[in-house]
DNA sequence: TGTACATCAGTGAACGCGCGTTCACTGATGTAC
DNA sequence: TGTACATCAGTGAACGCGCGTTCACTGATGTAC
């Protein structure tokens, strides 16, 4: 059943994208093979080169692409004219929670994509994507003290950032043990009460 | 030159050890292939088998050894009597350098090793190996605090090593831009103040 | 609107390659006398 | 101590497999009249 409406391949790449951010940030860039993704589609495997240079490039696409989407989610999160503290508890609740924990294909891809995007090579698409992304994300954290922060404001938004990461990052690594949910609780708490 | 001294035999394993612990750290447990660590080691893959009954269990093996070569590490960061936040300083600094950074096979398997052991089946030997490197690490960082300490010391530590896991985490995949020296710097300063 | 045909999205076999693992073989080591 | 031989650590070819990527083919879509 070859040569599909064009409406149909727009919503086949669409596919393959939301695929490919699910996959990768589950099981890791080199964990899933382009055959994989496309059956994650619907698709056979052959005609994804004709939706993407290569594998590197659908990377970078589907990096971009859970950036996006979790900067759309820290929108919703809290009201909008909630203050800073209600906005880092509302992100750590979301973020450290089992659900967050167990599901990566639906989590953030600042800590799904991170060890492996420190891996891949500099020249890798990839890697651009990946930075933006985060960029983007603590550029968000910031901004509560306004829109040019102080040195002090932007190190506490890299100081969290780096404490929820490094948290989910644990928790996933010891899942299974109590240790694993003693460690989001942990975290969850301390954002909340101490940081001045 | 086959059949080595029993001398030699044990020196070879300890090489390979050796070598393991370095490459899975820097290249991830998936990154390497058995063929790369016998060569690594100034062996042939062929005699792999005749030391470990496989990758899975060599990577255990490693992993076990590099969180015992960390611990040994922590301990000659600091004189003995030296106060917790000495330690923390000492910790920051070592951990968040831009060699650590660079380095990953001479650095922390918490660090290089979490996302790949997050992804192995809960089955897999390097999960247990992981766990009990970790909480010893975790055990260190809170016994500042006495033989039991508190809830609040323990939550302490788990914040803190997060945050450490976390940034260094992030500094790597960003490594390249100004943004990778910057949360080095951040979460140093950040550990060395703010923790009441 | 209806027909004829060019286009091209998707299929699935095939490519070269590297993976983890196995195994027959080699020859220096370790042992029995 | 010296000799004969069994042992076994390491070698390298080979296994089946899955990878990323290519390509001849198919047949419904989109277009020209």
């Amino acid at each position: 059943m070859p040569r599909v409406s064009r409406e149909q391949t727009d919503e086949n790449r669409r596919l393959i994208e939301a695929a490919s951010a699910r996959l990768f940030k589950e099981r890791g860039l080199n964990g899933v093979s382009v055959t994989d993704i496309m059956a994650s589609a619907g698709l056979t495997h052959g005609g994804f080169y004709g939706h993407f240079e290569s594998k590197d490039e659908l990377a970078a696409v589907a990096c971009e692409r859970a950036f996006g989407e979790s900067v759309v989610r820290w929108r919703s999160l809290v009201k909008e004219d909630a203050g800073e503290q209600a906005f880092v508890d509302a992100l750590a609740k979301h973020y450290l929670s089992a659900k967050q924990r167990d599901e990566p294909g639906g989590g953030c891809p600042a800590v799904g994509l991170a060890a492996d995007v420190a891996r891949e090579d500099a020249t890798k698409p990839v890697r651009g994507a990946y930075l933006r992304g985060l960029k983007s994300m603590l550029g968000r954290l910031a901004s509560f003290a306004g829109p040019r922060p102080s040195k002090k404001a932007r190190q506490r938004a890299i100081a969290r950032l780096s404490m929820l990461v490094g948290a989910a990052t644990l928790a996933r690594a010891v899942r299974g043990d109590p240790l694993s949910d003693e460690i989001l609780t942990a975290v969850r708490d301390y954002l909340h009460g101490s940081f001045e």
